[in-house]
DNA sequence: GGTTGTATGAAGAATATGTTTCAGAACACA
DNA sequence: TGTGTTCTGAAACATATTCTTCATACAACC
């Protein structure tokens, strides 16, 4: 049965959507480290993906092998193959795409993007931001750019469930006056300005500024014009082999702030997500849908 | 006994001389393709080797293991430290903090989710997902729940730059019938589901599939219920060091598969965006600020 | 040629491994 | 809320592995 020349990778992959919890659970420990997670004995893979060693048996089966001895042979031989090629690097990302697939290149720019803009993070800016965040005696205003209001509008959903005072400003700019007068001295203003900087952004951010607004910028590696009013600037290297430009980079920093965030006003975010859970489940059953 | 820093191949070098006819005779076959010849069982490698069980347990005693097993375990360790990926290998990413700072920690998380989303990933099913979205044939809806909906939202925003017939869908799910309304077989969804699954999102799934809508859906490592319905399904590695779970590798993917789509379809995405430059021009003119 | 020491593998004992069965848990569905 | 289905792991069972013992083969030396 089954030495067809499939490998236990593929057929992982081909089956995932039939696969179980305790199958998925196994299958990822299997694939985190492939293939040399499935060399022990089924008791070892077992035990290291928390499942029953029945699991385990069960998924080699359900794959298409006669049993577990068999895939682990499969697996053998797959090795074998991979070792014994030297043209074969294990650097690659995606192990069943060639390397000049768009996933493996773009993987290999995000890293380097990530690299160079945490080389040029400083850690203390970092966390004076996270200060300003967490203060509650000011409000945080959230504002983006054309592509960057999706930035924008992630990070004030979390910010929004950690604390009070919270504002998504719209992405028409014609509203905008409004939100300025509501914001006073020691405010602070967050915003989003890349590539393709805004006008009205750069204004917005000057007038915020003479009001004594705070403004924590996000931007890309040569900088907003906005840059001049901004209190603090998180530089993002934005740069992939695409005709638009990337904003994996500083998503990851706006996750890294909204967790230390979190963590920092911890006592105080729990009760009002406990909070918010509730209502959410609330909600939920006073919803129709169709 | 014996876990000491030296390898297979290191001990029997060292130790050869002191080999007898049948022993450097097993020892030959081990380094022939090391380390995976030691992979198999003893009787395997002794058949192979052309001696006897005893003398192969024998060796790996003489070699300093308290026997096979020991010395078949040092193997595996081996090989995974050959296998393992050199891009883990970092010097620390943010270089004036600590290693246990956030960015840091969240640094490393990141990139191995990346990496293990990436070994998940189907690299022919990534491109069938870009022709679907390619094809203007059909048009394509986007919705995301509720801390997903900003990935909605940034993926609309470019796709709606390069082709026709893309609507993102209300947050709102009580509007959600008219938008199933709108699709038509063979139009395409793509929809975010991650941890927390939503309900709504089941049934419009569920529905969107029952017109014959094509799904592509993104989810995390465990997968949304709303896979059932999906064409497509894409798992994202969405754990870290925070109390909330991180979009970047999503992100990255939908970079990705917009750049594929971009290069996919440049000839007729290029006059578009020339259009779509000079409108965004024009207005900027007509707009007052303040 | 006989003696001695070492090397080797066959065979069986001890151990670990893989499989099957089955009962309870979790889940979906009505 | 109850019912039927699927999933899961504990335990018993069957099988394969590894180790030990021991008889034989071989070579070296007297």
């Amino acid at each position: 049965m089954s030495t067809d020349g499939f490998t236990v990778a593929q057929r992982i992959h081909d089956g995932f959507d039939g696969l179980t919890r305790a199958e998925r659970q196994l299958a990822n420990i299997i694939l985190e480290n492939y293939p040399v997670s499935g060399m022990g004995s089924i008791t070892a893979l077992a035990e290291n993906a928390e499942v029953s060693t029945p699991t385990v048996a069960r998924m080699a089966r359900k794959l298409g092998f006669g049993g577990f001895p068999e895939m682990q042979a499969q697996l053998r031989s797959e090795l074998e193959a991979t070792i014994s090629d030297p043209l074969t690097k294990h650097d690659k990302w995606a192990t069943d795409a060639p390397d000049t697939h768009i996933l493996n290149r773009f993987a290999d720019n995000v890293i380097d993007n990530l690299r160079n803009t945490l080389k040029h993070l400083n850690a203390a800016k970092f966390d004076q931001i996270v200060a300003l965040l967490s203060d509650t005696e000011h409000t945080v205003a959230v504002v983006g750019g054309r592509l960057s209001h999706a930035l924008a509008s992630y990070f004030f959903t979390h910010m929004q469930m950690m604390r009070d005072g919270v504002t998504l400003i719209e992405r028409n700019s014609s509203s905008w006056p409004h939100y300025l007068l509501s914001l006073k001295e020691g405010d602070v203003l967050v915003m989003f300005d890349m590539r393709r900087y805004e006008q009205d952004l750069l204004r917005f951010a000057e007038m915020a500024q003479a009001r004594g607004v705070k403004i924590i910028l996000f931007t890309d590696q040569w900088g907003s014009p906005a840059g001049k009013a901004a209190t603090h600037q998180i530089h993002s290297r934005i740069e992939v082999p695409s005709t638009w430009d990337s904003s994996v980079v500083t998503m990851f920093i706006l996750e890294a702030i909204i967790s230390a965030v979190q963590s920092q006003s911890w006592e105080r975010s729990k009760d009002r997500m406990e909070e918010l859970e509730a209502l959410f489940e609330k909600t939920r059953l006073f919803r129709k849908f169709v």
